[in-house]
DNA sequence: GACGTTTGACCGCCT
DNA sequence: GAGGCGGTCAAACGT
């Protein structure tokens, strides 16, 4: 193996045939100025420094504080954000009509200039998924435009970084478009930044501030373009800055597609993915194994082999990336496992805590489960697979954990984010067949104060009696003990958002922030 | 011939 | 302990 890896040099990454857009993107990426499309991230950060100024300042935990302090804190954000969404058709206007999810992500719109402050992570209750947000036509509306493009950007972006970490990093990318049908022909590079978009801003990048934190920028561009959602196939599954030479293939039971391995070409790199790409050549999904021990490719090197300008964000922002994983891994460097997840189609109905986690990664994550929230009335089909906006996840090991809501839940992951001393944990349920997720998070200012965000619904009854309140056979999604005001935090934002009624899956989304300077 | 991909088989972990 | 499954190997094949 290690011969043959070290042999293969700088391999071109596997390419799926998948048309490139037009225009490099590396050079807008550089240019920083209208290439760039955002990535979920940056939509994201839009989004909140767009609902609230001082959002960029804040990290998620901060925000939980105040908002337990003050009842409008999060609250108070979260309304914006709905009512953008409900408000703002501007995106659907904009969309080539495919349908929400196609649409919207097309339109160009006016950048919103957002920049995310401090946010490590952000919870999106169940209902309210990072896709909804995305999806939103209003909400994020100016982003999604390129969103198609934004959600490959980020996710080379993302997993680039994720790349780069010593752990392994789980990106979920999920497409916003819930529509099964073939991608379009268009140039779909979806990892390519550049073609269409024409992004006002700068692309949020992962940096370290001088003190070694790891900072990720949230510096939004605002893609005005964006490739049709449906075009989400990645051009280059692999291409996120580095060099990968395919060394296996399997079809893996539960997965729709088969899985590729790839390993990193670069002697002494031991990093591998896995991805899954459909048979149209879209990505399916991206996991990140083991962290590279160099750095990507020469961007122009790249970018002349046709190479993602990711691999650019990859410079950039490996190392913080990667410094963030250490940090989250802290706490048991041993047991912890990260991985970075990108992953196109998946079951809105299962949104994995990787995603979960992944969003609280912070790089972006837009994901959104459009199929939830975009209401794809079309298809009520659950297996119907959407595509979501990339996600970044930590995923640790697990330890058995017996919460105190009635069920039995695993601990499978756990991560410490910046501003809040205190990990975030993901669970699962234990019962077999039982996909069910739970995270929790706590207040960085209040260790006793907790949100916990339930995935997915118990396809059992509860198995101690400890919980009499728990009403499984509605909703299928446990109900939260209130542990504290978070926990009340944690209604109010479901109820914030009627959509929560549904058993969406729950988005977490860890908005790191970083100005660059 | 070099390099990358494909693919069946094998290995090891997990349940 | 056995079986299933994921991950990897490595020969064959293609470019």
């Amino acid at each position: 193996m290690a011969e043959k890896e070290r042999a293969s040099k700088t391999a071109a990454p596997p390419r799926p045939t998948i048309a490139l857009p037009p225009r490099s993107s590396v050079e807008s990426l550089f240019t920083g100025g209208a290439g760039a499309s955002p990535g979920p991230m940056t939509l994201v950060s839009n989004f909140f420094s767009d609902n609230d100024p001082e959002s960029d300042c804040r990290s998620f935990s901060q925000l939980l504080a105040g908002a337990m302090a003050s009842p409008v804190g999060v609250a108070g954000i979260r309304p914006n954000f709905l009512t953008d969404n409900s408000t703002d058709n501007s995106f659907k206007e904009n969309g080539s009509g495919d349908g929400c999810e196609k649409d919207v992500r097309l339109k160009p719109h006016h950048p919103l200039n957002l920049v995310i402050a401090h946010s490590p992570m952000f919870t999106i209750p169940p209902g309210l998924s990072p896709a909804c947000l995305l999806d939103s036509p209003g909400l994020f509306s100016p982003v999604q435009g390129s969103f198609g493009m934004s959600h490959q950007q980020a996710l080379a972006q993302v997993t680039a970084q994720a790349a780069q970490s010593q752990s392994h990093m789980y990106i979920h990318g999920e497409y916003a478009s819930s529509v099964p049908a073939p991608l379009p022909a268009l140039p779909s590079n979806s990892m390519s930044f550049g073609s269409n978009a024409t992004s006002s801003q700068n692309m949020p990048l992962s940096t370290s501030d001088p003190k070694g934190n790891i900072v990720e920028s949230s510096e939004i561009s605002n893609s005005e373009q964006r490739l049709q959602p449906s075009s989400i196939a990645v051009d280059k599954p692999s291409d996120d800055g580095y060099n990968w030479r395919k060394y296996g293939q399997k079809k893996v039971k539960g997965s729709e597609f088969p899985r590729s391995y790839y390993k990193c070409t670069h002697h002494n790199c031991s990093v591998k993915k896995k991805v899954e790409c459909s048979l149209d050549g879209q990505v399916t999904e991206i996991i990140y194994k083991g962290q590279h021990n160099h750095h990507p490719p020469q961007p122009n090197k790249r970018a002349k082999e046709g190479g993602n300008p990711n691999a650019i964000l990859n410079a950039q922002g490996n190392q913080e990336f990667g410094s963030q994983v250490q940090s989250g891994n802290s706490n048991r460097p041993n047991d912890n496992v990260i991985s970075s997840i990108y992953r196109k189609d998946q079951d809105s109905s299962q949104v994995t805590p990787e995603q979960l986690s992944g969003s609280s990664d912070g790089e972006e994550t837009g994901d959104a489960e459009t199929k939830v929230d975009k209401g794809d009335d079309d298809e009520p089909d659950p297996k119907r697979r959407t595509v979501t906006e990339p996600r970044i996840i930590v995923q640790t090991t697990s330890e058995v954990d017996l919460l105190d809501d009635g069920y039995r839940w695993r601990k499978y992951g756990q991560k410490v984010v910046k501003g809040n001393p205190h990990p975030r944990s993901y669970y699962k349920c234990t019962n077999a067949g039982c996909n069910v997720r739970k995270h929790v998070e706590r207040a960085s200012t209040d260790p006793k104060a907790v949100i916990t965000t339930y995935e997915g619904k118990h396809n059992h009854d509860v198995p101690t009696a400890k919980n009499s309140s728990h009403n499984t056979a509605n909703s299928n999604m446990p109900q939260p003990k209130p542990l504290n005001a978070v926990a009340e935090k944690h209604l109010l934002l479901k109820n914030a958002d009627p959509r929560n009624q549904d058993q969406q899956p729950i988005a977490l989304l860890r908005l790191k922030e970083e100005k660059i300077t």
